[in-house]
DNA sequence: CGCGGCTTTGATGTTCATCAAGTAAAGTGG
DNA sequence: CCACTTTACTTGATGAACATCAAAGCCGCG
């Protein structure tokens, strides 16, 4: 795999200064080299619910949704979308020996994959990355579970201002983007139906607060949409 | 406080079966040593969002309710129950310096309460602790994420049919118990108003499924009960 | 070229929240 | 311990918000 630390692209792998920030160079070069990195296309599912856990995954560049699904009505719950240096797997690595949950990539993505059985012995060796590991799964999960708080309380024109807001601010950081999921999947993200989701965008659309091309969306009056999300 | 050991009953606690696996004796006596309990009375407030984090804390006995307030429409989400021997403060202590939960006694409870930096010192220096704990934060938030999923799909019918398995199955393991919490907070446990809780109770009575006497809740026909929650 | 999936809009109906009003229960102060 | 007040519970009636159904246009893909 090339000489230590140099193909192995861990060092300038901003995931190294969010995960590894208490990992010693040397700590370091044994774990790069049991890394491996997979380029994985739109809509292509990486991990699907009962398959066993191997390794430990972060999210390198590009966008993947977390969901599951249920059988009966069948239906699919987005619980929750992840961008780059995100530890996708980190609901389920520790708890659990099969996912509990189901990952696909909503755009082009690279997704890094670890040795499982070496991160965890660096959380029993390394008391500050276990410490940091703990901050991560809490922040992770408190944001999933405050996004079912804020939506539980809205209307669907708040719920489709928060979705708005969230790519603009959270994954985009621009009032101008291209939408990577469908209206059917803003629907399993936010619990309304698809054909309410295209209404209430099109109604956004008519208010010239938003304006939309296909899957691109521009927020034109924020201010607007934020009161949306707020009092909706 | 006591000889070591003794008047500090960690080594009789059965959180120390669950957390302190990996403990040597000769730790948890120190750990014991930075414990105190205290007892809060049904409805009294043990924590505030935004109160500072300072210890670590467990429930001993009674029963919890994690939530969370908006005040818009002044409004609370009540977002999990927590059972003995559940680590209660987990959600928030890692990655956080203040609540963003508050924690109501809605039984007469019991909960432990250990010096925060000496349990951060036990994940630094104990490997298998770190593990443990890990795996504990993640079981707990799976379980609140799933609650969530299995709730946004179902009915009120099967909404309530849920919470009353969960109190007959998880909470109390007896089909007959006194419901710990008010009609509005089973509300603001499953996301519906007030008065379709009580209505819907009273359609269940109406049809034998369950009978009821104030808080007292039996549950007569267990298999329709599921049968209402699965699909409703 | 035709098929299936995604999108869009309108019409319809159901589910649920809200409002209102009354009863029971539980806490409070004299 | 009793009057008083407040909070919890209950039921019915109403209306609004939302899902569902239906039909048609659009786009990409084999």
């Amino acid at each position: 795999m090339g000489e230590n630390g140099h193909f192995c692209s861990c060092k300038e792998c901003v995931v190294r200064n969010l995960i590894f920030e208490h990992v010693s160079v040397d700590e370091l070069a044994d774990y790069c080299s049991s890394k491996t990195e997979r380029t994985v296309r739109k809509g292509e599912k990486i991990v699907s619910e009962g398959d066993p856990i191997s390794s430990f995954l972060y999210i390198k560049s590009g966008l993947l949704k977390l969901h599951r699904h249920t059988a009966d009505p069948s239906y699919d719950q987005i619980i929750s979308i992840a961008k780059p240096f995100d530890l996708i797997s980190i609901l389920s690595v520790f708890s659990d020996t099969k996912y509990n949950l189901s990952i696909t990539a909503i755009e082009n993505s690279v997704v890094c994959e670890f040795d499982l059985e070496k991160i965890k012995n660096l959380v029993r060796t390394n008391g500050e990355f276990a410490l940091d590991m703990l901050a991560r799964i809490s922040r992770t999960t408190d944001k999933i579970i405050r996004k079912y708080n804020d939506i539980n309380i809205k209307n669907l024109r708040g719920r489709i201002a928060y979705i708005l807001l969230l790519f603009a601010d959270d994954i985009y950081q621009s009032p101008i983007y291209e939408l990577p999921i469908s209206r059917k999947e803003i629907a399993e993200l936010i619990g309304m139906s698809t054909e309410n989701v295209i209404r209430i965008l099109s109604e956004f659309r008519r208010e010239h607060i938003i304006k939309i091309n296909g899957k691109e969306i521009e927020i034109v009056d924020k201010d607007i949409l934020k009161l949306i999300c707020l009092h909706g």
